[in-house]
RNA sequence: CGGGGCGUAGCUCAGCUUGGUAGAGCGCUCGGUUUGGGACCGAGAGGCCGCAGGUUCGAAUCCUGUCGCCCCGACCA
């Protein structure tokens, strides 16, 4: 099929959107493949269509190849299945909820699990009905407390999900495994770089859950990654504890003046001037022991408070405290908290006093303490005396004090040891372009998913959920394949195969244009045909960078004596070809 | 939710300090000249100056309030 230009639903921009700030949104606005239409909101132009429409059709054909079954939901969805599954209440103000004309209750779906569990129940109740994979490619709505970066963040966007059903783990394990393959071949197919990173199985309960990142500049998580292939989420990183050293040839520990050092900074600067270490070597602030107090937020709203205890080079990562005391919420402690603990000395506190143990469970205050992995047994700490201006040095773990357990809360940083032994990690921004998930029963036993095994006994079933962005790999692209003059699509997501420029006056060039046009129709190609008699070259050169289909021939100036020139988007190459071996030369590209 | 910025034509912006009846470039329409890197001439269409109050003879401009949008952060199954 071929596309006039001069036809086409679009209006290219020579400026900037003042509203765009990254790559992907200002290109995709200025070329005309999407218009905003509120924050977050967006509508999809004919070009924009066509590129969504073709990663939609290679997310298909590797769903469909391993014999996952499409079906489609509203997006418009009634109260009360979320209901039974407590995320109407549990998603807050992150969905947006309307009521009906008779004050029933609605909500735009952030995502589907409930519908499609109760789908399988409505129809399916036997094991030899499963495993199956059922997907959809529907748009999901989510409220958004700030929309962002055009469509890698938005409030409305496209996603591919997926449910799994199995009535046996092992089963789960396959369907599982089937998701995995079919994204890396659809990422793969996309050109998309992407690392597979193990992530927080967070507040949608079940176990396994895998995050495709993207590495780009734009991305949203920080995650970490060896040179030798470990890579993982940050709330995943996990830290080696070294092993115990015997703490038996260690000097004891003393309690020595360190007046206004209520920070590691002022802490390490005075142990060095008044308190050198007696090897000589300086005291850093990774000899010293911060102990920080936390407060936690039960889900019945209680709040009590734990104290973590890290090596003072470190700083407690939020979002790795918010999983490690998932399901309470996190934050630091207020004034009011410390008004209410006086055994707690602000700026001095450790886990050890003169009158004995001040922080643990079974200590005088009670309070739950909970030290870092590398506070092992047997290293030696500077740290609070509990005692204002005063710190206690050479405290040994396990001989001078104890915790209540590890904890993983101090953030990840450069050069940290992977914990599968593939040697340092770096930490790198990637964008979530897809998500594997083993959500096991959660769901099935809420919605009362069960059917009938070999034996005749009713089982529970167990489920996946699998989440590919549409909308978001379409900016993705945009993002990682655009220059300073546009966008330039990898072939088979691009809206058209060839872009036909017809320059200059002489309606000789326009017949030869419409003639080779005819014939790439007819080779099978869909051809975007800039057909507009008045424009001048510049503008069409222009456009044609800036839309960013790969493959461009230019019909001018030779065109009489059969002469056109191959124009390779990507490369910026211009190749001069009779135009009777075009259409040869552009199949052989593909 | 915290911080910062901005609302004037379809787009990008000027005008606001110092109040006097709305501007430019691009885009759009008509006519003509142009046609290999965003051409030119002429004639046009197009604005509730975000909204509401107030001050004033007079408000895009000053004051108050309000709504919205963008960016950074927090948040983000």
């Amino acid at each position: 099929m071929a596309t006039r230009l001069s036809q086409l639903f679009v209006r290219t921009l020579r400026e900037d959107p003042v509203d765009a700030e990254v790559a992907s949104h200002r290109l995709l606005v200025r070329a005309g493949y999407i218009r905003r239409q509120a924050p977050g909101v967006f509508a999809w132009l004919p070009l924009g269509l066509r590129v969504r429409r073709n990663i939609e059709r290679i997310i298909r054909e590797e769903l469909e190849a391993f014999g996952a079954q499409e079906v489609h939901f509203p997006a418009l969805l009634p109260r009360e299945p979320y209901e039974v599954t407590g995320r109407w209440a549990e998603y807050g103000d992150g969905i947006f909820r309307l009521t009906d004309r008779k004050g029933g209750d609605y909500l735009l779906a952030p995502t589907h699990e409930e519908v499609f569990t109760l789908l399988v129940k409505d129809l399916y109740s036997s094991y030899k009905d499963l495993p199956l994979s059922l997907y959809q490619i529907q748009d999901k709505y989510r409220d958004e407390a700030r929309p962002r970066a055009g469509l890698l963040r938005g409030r409305e966007f496209s996603m591919k999900d997926s449910y799994s059903f199995d009535y046996t783990d092992a089963g789960l394990d396959v369907s599982y495994q089937q998701h995995r393959d079919a994204y890396e071949r659809i990422f793969q197919r996309l050109g998309l770089e992407y690392v597979i990173v193990k992530a927080d199985a967070g507040a949608m309960g079940g176990s396994k859950s895998e995050e495709f990142l993207h590495p780009t500049a734009v991305g949203e998580d920080t995650f970490v990654r060896s040179a030798a292939g470990y890579a993982a989420n940050v709330e995943a990183f996990t830290t080696e504890a070294p092993a115990p050293r015997s703490f038996e040839a260690l000097t004891p520990a003393e309690v020595l003046d360190t007046p206004d050092t209520p920070t590691i900074a002022a802490l390490v600067a005075v142990a060095n001037t008044k308190h050198p270490r007696p090897d000589g070597r300086a005291w850093t602030a990774g000899d010293t022991l911060k102990n920080i107090v936390l407060a936690l937020t039960a889900l019945d709203g209680s709040r009590k408070l734990v104290v973590v205890g890290l090596p003072g080079d470190r700083e407690v990562d939020l979002k790795r405290a918010e999983v490690a005391f998932a399901p309470s919420d996190v934050e630091a402690a207020t004034e009011a908290d410390f008004l209410k603990h006086p055994g707690l000395v602000k700026g001095y506190i450790g886990p050890w006093s003169a009158n004995g143990a001040v922080l643990g469970e079974k200590s005088a205050t009670g309070i739950r303490f909970l030290t870092d992995p590398r506070v092992s047994e047997g290293t030696g700490w500077i740290t609070g005396a509990n005692v204002h201006g005063a710190h206690v040095f050479g405290l040994v773990a396990g001989r001078d004090f104890s915790s209540d357990g590890t904890v993983e809360v101090a953030d990840v940083l450069a050069g940290d040891p992977a914990p599968d032994g593939s040697g340092p990690v770096e930490l790198a921004r990637g964008m979530e372009i897809g998500h594997v998930f083993q959500l096991g029963r959660k769901y099935a036993e809420a919605l009362g998913l069960k059917v009938l095994d070999e034996n005749g006994k009713l089982v529970t079933v167990t489920m996946g959920s699998y989440g590919i962005g549409v909308t978001r790999i379409l900016a993705v692209i945009a993002e990682s394949n655009h220059d300073e003059k546009g966008l330039i699509w990898p072939k088979n997501i691009a809206p058209f195969d060839v872009h036909v420029v017809a320059t200059g006056k002489d309606d000789v060039v326009y017949e030869v244009a419409e003639t080779l046009v005819t014939d790439l129709e007819s080779a099978g190609r869909d051809v975007l045909f800039d057909d507009r008699f008045k424009v001048s070259p510049g503008v069409k050169f222009g456009d044609a960078e800036l839309i960013g289909v790969p493959v461009i021939v230019i019909v001018g100036r030779g065109a009489a004596d059969g002469q056109v020139e191959l124009w390779d988007r990507r490369t910026g190459e211009r190749t001069p070809f009779a135009v009777a071996d075009v259409v040869a030369a552009i199949a052989a590209l593909s």
